[in-house]
DNA sequence: ATGTATCAG
DNA sequence: GATTCTGATACAT
């Protein structure tokens, strides 16, 4: 990989289109769509002690984002406030936007960054529509955002970019020889004309204007769409050649950033480079201090520094909690090459978490109000975000005429179901920065944390919230809390947060995902297969050897009469979470809907036949096939 | 699996 | 760096 870089001269492959966008001021947008009024006022958005995000009006009266409130208030004092700390409503926000573009993508290449930015690797619609262009006749194209409907899109001029680009002049004037038109630079109009559909769309039905970068790569998206905020495009234009004699706007675009706005080089990494550029250490102060101008250092002077090279990189970045071969990464980062894809859009998040800061919590009783404040928040978003309506079939003979309806022929039932289980509980503290004038220098860390299975009782659907949050606290995140905190009041924390991680998913559609997730699940069960093996050598007339998994989509029922299979569906864990003596966890798998006793018997949750594990691959299949 | 570090907005 | 409230990923163990 390496050598063939290193012999192409680094160049990147430039075979994809990528669109970032970046909504603009985004948390204030949020108020503002709920509040048209705020438009014309200076609007910040606070979170504690300081400004998250001001909107435009702001700004253009000096204020700034993570500003302190007591300095905005002074400088712009009829700025209007409003409490940011819940992101409930960011989030709602985030999401819709986010499900919006992603209804425009073909290949589902849609991969959010924080709230308020997302990636859109367009490639596959950008050749389709490349191949659909008559190059005699640019100015009068259409652009198909269907795959089955040729008469789904909008017409558009693709003899020039929409929007900015850049270097800024490179284009109207220059290209109205169609010979001039290369395939790139086609496809980057093409791309441009998208984007400012895409962003016309996102404003005209949701009320949210955006700041848009299109490029080869996610790095130059990113960073291109800086070029024109608010509101605005920039396109990256060619050419991209990065070995030859051949100038590359890349090279020349990337070079003039400072070497801390690359994305991927943090403050920790950046720090490091500028010390080794500049031959000295940078104070604590650093940036906008008195005194001291701060030294910028640019991409260029790294790149082009004489001892720079991947090997210095890696020495110099490499040490503890840095990914190995960093050095690459950010050589190539330096060079405008980032091979990263862009992930393809989840359904689910991976992680949950809550979390509050405090000037001051030194005593347990407070801690404990806490904690069950988060508490509280963190079940309300796991059923938000992890619970679906589900449409239940019953039997006419189980039916309870009171909750159903009978929808042609069939005999249906709400009901709700998880769409994923989080494995582990984690509580993180912040203590406060331990005052030491000498000896004994403060740690490294910021946050400290302690977790442990997440108990089985949070997934109950028949408890009330209040008990729920209860029996957490005092059963799961008081004792991690002792484990944090020892003594009983030598503590002050700055901050607490609770998360569920480590997401098992569910399958949010049986029909499409069962196949998927039950591959998935063999995967990691080398131990179960060998012990399946054994047995299956004797096993009795009517199952399947190990062979036959899998080509064989013929469903096994009651194999396995002697054992009793207590439970059946995504609720199946709960009665023995709640009971004590029945010994759990490491009996059972919880799978797809389905209880699994590992080693025992597989219960289908579609048509509840019982056979043996080794059969419910071939069982699946057959589900999906009938 | 648990805990820390770094990146991102 | 740190300030806020998250979320993803990677390393060491």
């Amino acid at each position: 990989m390496e050598t063939t870089r290193r012999s192409r001269g680094l160049r990147g492959k430039h075979e994809s289109i990528i669109i970032h966008f970046d909504y603009d001021c985004f948390y204030a947008s949020v108020f503002e769509a709920a509040r048209p009024e705020l438009k014309f006022q200076s609007l910040g958005v606070a979170q504690k002690q300081i400004l998250v995000t001001v909107n435009y009006e702001a700004r253009r009266r000096g204020l700034h984002k993570l500003q302190l409130i007591s300095e905005a208030k002074k400088i712009c004092p009829d700025v209007v406030i409003i409490s940011g700390e819940d992101l409930t409503e960011f989030r709602n926000a985030s999401k819709e936007l986010y499900t919006f573009l992603r209804s425009f993508s073909w290949n589902d290449k849609v991969e959010r960054l924080g709230f308020d930015e997302l990636f859109l690797d367009v490639s596959d619609l950008i050749e389709h529509n490349f191949s659909l262009l008559n190059r005699n006749d640019l100015r009068n194209s259409f652009f198909c955002l269907s795959r089955t409907d040729p008469t789904t899109g909008f017409d558009f001029d693709a003899s020039y970019v929409a929007g900015n680009t850049w270097p800024a002049c490179s284009t109207d004037a220059l290209l109205l020889n169609t010979s001039q038109l290369d395939a790139l630079r086609l496809k980057l109009h093409l791309g441009s004309h998208l984007a400012q559909f895409l962003r016309k769309e996102l404003e005209e039905r949701k009320g949210f204007t955006s700041s848009v970068g299109i490029a080869p790569s996610k790095l130059l998206s990113k960073l291109v769409g800086n070029l024109n905020k608010p509101k605005g495009q920039t396109t990256l234009m060619p050419p991209y050649d990065l070995d030859g004699v051949a100038p590359s706007n890349i090279t020349s675009f990337i070079d003039e950033h400072p070497i801390g706005k690359i994305p991927g080089i943090g403050c920790k990494l950046a720090r490091k480079i500028r010390e080794f550029i500049l031959q000295e250490p940078i104070g604590i102060d650093d940036e906008l201090s008195y005194g001291a101008p701060k030294k910028e250092v640019l991409v260029k002077d790294v790149r082009l520094h004489p001892n720079m090279n991947v090997e210095t990189l890696e020495m110099l970045l490499g040490g503890p909690g840095v990914p190995r071969g960093i050095g690459e990464k950010i050589w190539g980062l330096m060079h405008g090459v980032d091979d990263t894809n862009v992930s393809k859009a989840r359904d689910l998040p991976k992680q949950i978490s809550i979390e509050d800061s405090y000037t001051r919590l030194d005593n347990f009783r407070e801690a404990l109000a806490e904690l069950h404040m988060l508490a509280r928040s963190l079940i309300n978003r796991m059923h938000i975000d992890l619970l679906e309506d589900e449409l239940e079939h019953l039997s006419p003979d189980d039916a309870d005429v009171n909750v159903i309806q009978p929808i042609s022929d069939s005999i249906l039932r709400k009901k709700k179901r998880w769409l994923a289980h989080p494995k582990t509980l984690r509580l993180s503290t912040r203590p406060r920065p331990p005052l030491n004038s000498d000896g004994a220098r403060s740690r490294t860390f910021n946050r400290i944390s302690r977790s442990a299975p997440t108990p089985n009782f949070l997934f109950s659907l028949t408890e009330k919230t209040d008990v729920l949050v209860e029996r957490l606290v005092t059963e799961a995140l008081v004792p991690l809390f002792r484990k944090l905190h020892p003594e009983k009041s030598r503590w002050n924390l700055s901050l607490v947060n609770i998360a569920v991680t480590n997401m098992v998913d569910s399958a949010s559609d049986t029909r499409n995902s069962m196949g998927r997730d039950i591959s998935k699940m063999f995967k990691g069960q080398d131990e179960f297969f060998r012990q399946r093996r054994v047995q299956d050598r004797s096993a009795p007339p009517g199952t399947y050897t190990e062979e036959e998994v899998g080509r064989e989509p013929t469903p096994v029922s009651d194999i396995d009469r002697a054992v009793p299979v207590a439970h059946r569906g995504s609720e199946d864990i709960l009665p023995l979470s709640q009971d004590s003596t029945v010994s759990r966890d490491d009996d059972e798998w919880l799978f797809d809907g389905n209880t699994v006793y590992k080693n025992l018997t597989f219960v289908c949750d579609t048509c509840g036949a019982t056979m043996p594990t080794f059969a419910m691959l071939a069982h699946c299949r057959w589900h999906l096939e009938e």
